[in-house]
DNA sequence: CTGTTAGCGCATTCAT
DNA sequence: ATGAATGCGCTAACAG
C-alpha cells in the first residue's frame, strides 16, 4: 500500500476546506465569510442566506486555531489538579464545566499526581497555548513555575484552599479553619481524649492545615491529641480502615478519632461495624469533606461539608468578570459547614 | 487609570515576546530559534546555547498555536464524556491522562449530562481545534454528530462498552457480556429467585445492556426477574439503599439482588446493615463495575469488575499507534472478570 | 549548519 | 454592505 507518489505534498488528509472554498461557492469575498461566520457586524441577509449554504454543503469547519493565532483571543483555560483518583477533584471540574459553560472557552486539563516538577511541565505546557487563564490546586509550586505564573501576565486561580497568599486569586475554603472547627465542635460535644487517624502529608498539605487547625483548638482548651495513626500513601477508605484498628489497638482510650478526609473515615466506620462497636458511644468518628457516600452510610457520618462544585465554579466566574489580571491579589472563599451526623 | 493614549493598539497586554525577539538578540534568523526550540535537525552547540541562553533571559515561550497553525499538526485530544460525577469517567480520564504522558497532545474534555444535543455542540466545538482524535462515551450520538465525526477524518474512540459497531474503534467491554456472565455466575451458585435494582435506562444504555445479558442468562435456565426496583434518576448509594428497601418490602422472596452498578449495590449493603440482614445469607447483592469502595465494605462487595483506567489508556494507545483512520473500524475488549467478593 | 522565502487559515483595518 | 490588503507567530521547503 501507501501507492501516494512521490511528489505528494501532504497525504490529502482531508480534502480541507477553509474560507477560501466557501467565498468561492458562495461568490463573496473571504471577509465577508469571516464575518458571517462570527456573525459580527451587519451582512445582507441574502448573502448570508448564501454563505451559510454554501458552508453547511461544504461541511465546512471554521479553524479556531487560525482565528485565534488571527485574533490573538484565547480559547483556552488550563486546569492543573495533582489527581482525578481524589474525588474532590472530579468535582471542581464539574464547577469549571458547569461555569464554562456559557463561554466558549474549553478546559485543558492536566493531573501532577502531586508532583511539583510535573506541575511546572504541566504549566510550561498549557502557556503555550496562551489561554485565557490557568488554575491550579493549592500554593505549592516550584519556583520556576511560580514565574511562568506571573510573567505569563494571565489570570491564574489556585484552588480548594485560602491559607496562603495567592499570586492572583484563590477560591476555596480555609483548611486551618476547618480544623479548628472540627476541633471546638468536638470538644464542645464533650469530648476529651482526641486520636488521628492520617494520610500522607507531604503530598496532602491541606489535610496537614486541618490537623494544625485541630491542634490549635484542642490547645485552646488545654488539651492535646493522645494518638495518631498515620499512613504513608493516599487516603483510601482501606487505609481508613486499617489505620482505625491500628489506633484502637494502640491506644484504646480514645474517645473521638478525627480524620483526614471522608474516604478514610468511612474506613473507620467499616471497621467500626465489622467489629460490632457502637457509634459514637463505643468510639466516636469525624470525617471531613461531605462526601455523598457517608450521608447514606447506616449511620451518617459526621464530617465537615465543603463545596467543591463551587469551588471550581466561582474559579471560573472570577476570571470570566475580570480577563485582566487585577493590581491586588484577592481571595474567595467558599465556606463549610458542621454535619452533625450520627458517627461523633 | 487606564492612562492609555489613544492610538495605543493593544493596551501592551504583556509584552510578547515571540521567535523574532528572541533571534534578534541570540543574533540569528528566527528559523534557527525555532528549529533550536523544536531541537530538531542540527544545530551548532555554540549557537543553541546562545539562543537558549536569549529565550531564558526574555522568557520567552512558544506560542504553540502559531506552531500548530504553521504546521498543520494537531495538538489536543477532545474527550467528550457525559458526567463527572460518577466515578468511574474520572476513572477513564486517568488513563487518558496516563496515554498522553509521552506524547504531546492535550486533553480537552467536555460534559454532557448525557444529553445528546449537548454532545452534539461539545463535539462541533472541539472539531474547530483541529483535534488529533475525539474520543466519546458510547454509541449513542445524534445523526449530525456521526455526520461530523466521518467527515472530520480524524480518528474516532466510542469507548465503555464494545456492544454496538464502531464508526473507527470502540473500546470497552460487553456489557450485555457482563451480564450474561453475572447471571450465569449466580445460578452456578445456585440462586434461583432473582431481583433487579436499576436506575434509569434512558440514560444509561450500558445498564441496559447488562439487564438484557442477566436476562437471557436467566432465560437459558428457565429462569425470569421476579422483581424490580427502578429509579428514575441516576445511580447513587442512596438510591440503591431506598430501593433496595422497596424490593425488599415488595418482593420479599428475592434470595438475591442484582444492581445496576456497584454504587447502587452498596446502597443495598448498607439497608442491609441497617437492617441487621446476614449477606448473603437472608439476602444476597451483586453489583457491577468493581469499585474501590465495595472491596472494603465489612463484608466485599460481590461484583463484576472492569477495568476503565484500561479504557482510556487503550483508547489512546490505540490513536497514538495509528493516527490514519484505518479503512475498516476495530473493536478493543478490555474485558471484565467476576469479583466473588462475600455479599452474594 | 544557517538564512530566505512562503505560506498555515483566519480576523482585521481600511477602502469602497 | 462588501472586498482587498496585511499580519498573527511560527514552521517548512529550499538554497547556500
Amino acid at each position: 500500500m501507501k501507492p501516494t507518489g512521490p511528489k505528494q505534498r501532504l497525504p490529502d488528509r482531508k480534502s480541507k476546506v477553509t474560507v477560501r472554498e466557501v467565498a468561492l461557492v458562495a461568490q463573496v469575498s473571504e471577509s465577508t465569510v469571516s464575518r458571517i461566520m462570527r456573525n459580527s457586524s451587519l451582512v445582507a441577509e441574502e448573502t448570508r442566506d448564501r454563505v451559510m449554504e454554501a458552508a453547511r454543503a461544504l461541511g465546512y469547519v471554521p479553524n479556531r486555531i487560525a482565528g485565534s493565532l488571527a485574533s490573538l483571543d484565547p480559547f483556552l483555560v488550563g486546569v492543573v489538579i495533582p489527581s482525578l483518583s481524589n474525588i474532590v477533584f472530579p468535582e471542581v471540574l464539574q464547577g469549571i464545566q458547569a461555569g464554562l459553560a456559557r463561554s466558549d472557552l474549553q478546559a485543558v486539563i492536566s493531573t501532577t499526581d502531586y508532583d511539583m516538577a510535573r506541575e511546572e511541565a504541566a504549566v510550561r505546557g498549557i502557556l503555550a497555548w496562551k489561554p485565557a487563564a490557568i488554575l491550579l490546586a493549592g500554593f505549592d509550586h516550584t519556583v520556576a513555575t511560580r514565574r511562568m505564573l506571573d510573567q505569563s501576565g494571565i489570570r491564574v486561580v489556585e484552588m480548594m484552599d485560602i491559607d496562603s497568599s495567592p499570586i492572583d486569586v484563590a477560591v476555596g475554603t480555609s483548611h486551618r479553619g476547618a480544623g479548628l472547627m472540627t476541633g471546638r465542635h468536638l470538644i464542645a460535644k464533650g469530648y476529651r481524649r482526641f486520636g488521628y487517624v492520617g494520610h500522607d502529608w507531604a503530598a496532602d498539605r491541606r489535610a496537614r492545615l486541618r490537623y494544625d487547625g485541630l491542634c490549635a483548638a484542642l490547645a485552646e482548651a488545654g488539651l492535646s491529641l493522645c494518638a495518631h495513626a498515620i499512613c504513608e500513601g493516599a487516603s483510601s477508605v482501606g487505609a481508613g480502615r486499617a489505620l482505625t484498628a491500628q489506633l484502637r489497638s494502640e491506644a484504646p482510650q480514645v474517645e473521638v478519632a478525627v480524620y483526614s478526609n471522608d474516604d478514610m473515615a468511612v474506613g473507620g466506620v467499616f471497621h467500626a461495624l465489622a467489629q460490632g462497636l457502637r457509634l459514637p458511644d463505643d468510639f466516636a468518628i469525624f470525617g471531613f469533606n461531605g462526601l455523598d457516600i457517608g450521608r447514606e452510610l447506616p449511620q451518617p457520618l459526621s464530617t465537615l461539608r465543603t463545596n467543591r462544585f463551587l469551588i471550581g465554579q466561582r474559579a471560573i466566574e472570577a476570571i470570566l468578570d475580570q480577563p485582566e489580571r487585577p493590581a491586588t491579589p484577592a481571595v474567595i472563599d467558599t465556606g463549610f459547614e458542621i454535619f452533625p451526623g450520627a458517627t461523633a
